[in-house]
DNA sequence: GATAGTTTCATACAACTGTTTGAATTGCAA
DNA sequence: TTGCAATTCAAACAGTTGTATGAAACTATC
């Protein structure tokens, strides 16, 4: 592997193409051509279309789920492996929403890519969606010490909101904003991020049983 | 237009297939083969490949978007033309999730249809979708008269989540039943629709503003 | 039963797709 | 420099796709 040059050049056209057009009208010939190399190019570096598809998705995918790791572990250790459930929310929400939405001119290809996988769906990256169920469930676990008195069915559904809440944004931003007439600010990225924690947290920790989460927030008044 | 024999046929063949396979791996032969029809029938009657998918589409969602506004209609004629943020909610969100969830095996065609619609959203389908924002603003008038002190982008905020809530469940709940081990029941259909309106309630009426529904809650105590 | 309009049919079209091939070129080590 | 492997290239391949065509079959009306 000399300079990888090539290869690269490949990845990145593909990651910009695929952002701005979708994956529905960008063929090899158009990536190869905006990356300035031969068509064989791409089957010789990656074997077929499917795999470089797989390959620029896992990339950024695993970026993402570092990312959310890092902040989980962060929060439980500084708690003694106990994190509130608020942060482990954030944790699991933030980095997707921070690496997908933001001012749309500074948004960068990457995040841009996201946004068009989230949105259509091709079968490369529905086959690697499929794997990433382990990762779910470290979030799970974390969310279970957190909420000890609540069953494993409640914590399920409020994992399952939260990313709703969270992938659902990203993907409709451009309704919201024109169903709200602009009132939506989906730049104001953090903003997004509190108001998914917070509505998450509410699902979680409200309802019959009363948990540590909530008594704590009674006795603050 | 004599008999609509040809012309039903394709589109129950098409619709089947699609639900089936997805859109990505269905032919018009196919389509055609399934129907026991002719190839050029389609375009003779459809016009293209597009506007058959997007009649398709068109028929199951006004369907849908008709029994929201029937659940809207009654339930504001029954409050005197205010009707709790609940009863909006479910109304919304209700149709859709009992027309896409429930048993599997008794699950309809028309269901398994608008899920695969869901999840790759192919662009006639899109361009349908994006008409969706009138239909939409009726349910956020109906959400402001609800709760009229709330913000019109909590408004916004809280339509955005519950249908996030909702769309999400129905695409991914194959991956919530493997992620819960089964202990999530997607058949469930009215413990999902509770819980969904639950939570965007919540999202709704917590939170700095003591709204209505917040006071008469705390009173009922 | 002839006619006009609609519908069906087999077939061809034209374009595009991802992939393969085998030769040419390059870069590096001996 | 020679030799060898890795890479690039133009070209073609094989298959599929949605759509168009023009003749044939049908249907209803007068």
């Amino acid at each position: 592997m000399a300079s990888d040059h090539t290869r690269s050049a490949i990845l990145a056209a593909a990651e910009r193409l695929y952002a701005d057009r979708g994956f529905g009208d960008v063929t090899l010939r158009d990536i190869v051509a905006e990356a300035g190399v031969n068509l064989a190019a791409v089957n010789y570096h990656f074997g077929s279309k499917d795999e470089l598809i797989a390959e620029l998705f896992v990339t950024r995918s695993v970026q993402t789920n570092r990312e959310r790791l890092r902040e989980l572990k962060a929060a439980e250790e500084q708690g003694g492996g106990r994190a509130p459930i608020e942060v482990i929310l954030r944790a699991l929400v933030g980095p997707t929403l921070r690496g997908c939405l933001g001012p749309e001119t500074q948004r960068s290809t990457a995040a841009r890519f996201m946004i068009r996988a989230s949105i259509e769906s091709v079968p490369p990256i529905r086959r690697i969606k499929n794997r990433e169920i382990d990762h779910l469930r470290k979030f799970a676990a974390a969310m279970r010490r957190a909420l000890p008195e609540r069953s494993d069915v409640d914590i399920y559904w409020g994992l399952n909101f939260a990313l709703a809440m969270a992938h659902h944004t990203i993907r409709e931003s451009e309704r919201l904003t024109k169903l709200s007439e602009g009132k939506c600010d989906l730049d104001d990225v953090e903003d997004v991020v509190a108001r998914v924690v917070s509505v998450a947290t509410m699902a979680l920790t409200a309802g019959r049983t009363e948990t540590k989460a909530r008594a704590l927030a009674r006795d603050a008044r």
